[in-house]
DNA sequence: ATATGTGAACAGGTTCACAGCG
DNA sequence: CGCTGTGAACCTGTTCACATAT
């Protein structure tokens, strides 16, 4: 359908996984530079970062060929060059639409604005709290949707609505020609090719962890099933 | 003929990726049950839960041969299976430590609760909101953090404080006993071998969103291919 | 007849171990 | 030397396609 045969190597092409952990080495690395560290090597933003040193440096090879060998890599150069990899030297106008309980913890969550992104609208449907201002911006009514999107340049949207508004919401947002979309709502959309979602479900990754919980508490009681433990 | 020369299957030996999606089955289920559906094929299930129908089938099949062929698949029994094997039909006592926008937000959370899962405890170390009652709870303070958790049998902890203290709470978390923890601070947790953390960082989805939207955005102005930019 | 369960092929990601460069 | 960058081996997960069961 939608999939490329990729013949060629992309230059581009940087493997999914690796974009996720980006951010986290990016994180890391904004750390030590706030810190004045000025160079690092792979072992030590691996361990700052939670990864092995290996994996590190491939992620890292993907962007190019930014360290020095037997040094390391430049802290400040490496930051610039995963900002800009990650499209965090401009900055992104997000929309939260649905100001419930989540929505407005994420409207004032400080970590959201800090890099590249902007909180530009809120919208909900409920006449109770439109026109309420929360985080120094006005809610605005849901009606008013495609009208924001476009007179403030939004370009990613997070839900946050009730699961049963979800879809509805997801797919006036994609018809106003948004390709980004962040999830928080217990459902599984679905949208045209081309529109990423990203979705954070709380209860799944309690259940997940609810799973391993289970095993834990097996092993103890349960049966001798031999000790699996080894690293 | 069917003699198996592979070493010892375990029977509970599910792949973690099998894991992490038996939650989306179980609430497409859970939906088809409310509506009265009894019995489901692999292809209707797996287009509810957002997955094709071979890794569904491939999912179902570790935990057992629960369909029937020709027919599909009992949604009732299925429920019961997958809820048994999450460990869902025990109920696990959670514990919110911080208690900020988005501790609050979570407590009040209706999903949280619904499945399994009980609010058992809320911490924070800000006096100002200790002895609050948010969701018909009582705030305690983060003095009373291992108190309450081998009170109250709390075996899941969801942290929800500052990055700054997020570190130093899980430790007392981990000492206390607790094995699961779902992690919302930007922070990479450390703990020891055998402790489940599982991590919910908005920010870094957000970044992951602007790498694709940026991709596209490159795609579209740049040219289809040879887009290698100027350093 | 029909839809599951699964071996086999495939794809993607991780780890190893070392060549190569500063 | 010390540390990066990377082919190769390895491992996990996905998809295919069909034998198998009802």
């Amino acid at each position: 359908m939608s999939r490329r045969p990729s013949p060629t190597r992309d230059p581009r092409g940087i493997p999914e996984a690796t974009v996720a952990r980006l951010p986290l080495y990016l994180r890391a690395l904004t750390g030590m530079a706030e810190r004045g560290i000025a160079t690092v090597s792979s072992e030590d933003l691996a361990t700052a970062a939670g990864v092995n040193s290996a994996k590190l440096r491939k992620d890292l090879s993907h962007l190019g060929s930014y360290g020095t060998r037997g040094v390391g890599y430049e802290v400040e150069y490496l930051v610039y060059q995963i900002s800009r990899e990650l499209g965090l030297t401009q900055d992104w106008a997000v929309a939260i639409v649905g100001v419930g309980n989540l929505g407005r913890a994420l409207a004032n969550y400080g970590g959201f604005v800090s890099r590249g992104f902007r909180v530009a609208a809120l919208l909900d449907a409920d006449p109770e709290v439109v026109g309420d201002t929360i985080a120094g911006l006005n809610v605005d009514h849901i009606d008013e949707l495609e009208a924001v999107i476009k007179r403030r340049g939004v370009s990613i949207v997070v839900l946050a609505t009730p699961a049963a508004a979800a879809q509805q919401v997801c797919d006036r947002v994609v018809a106003a020609g948004v390709t980004s979309i962040l999830n928080f709502a217990p459902v599984v959309l679905s949208v045209p090719d081309g529109v990423e979602v990203r979705k954070v479900d709380l209860s799944i990754e309690l259940q997940i962890l609810a799973f391993h919980e289970q095993r834990k508490a097996d092993r103890e009681s349960g049966g001798p099933v031999m000790a699996v433990e080894s690293q």
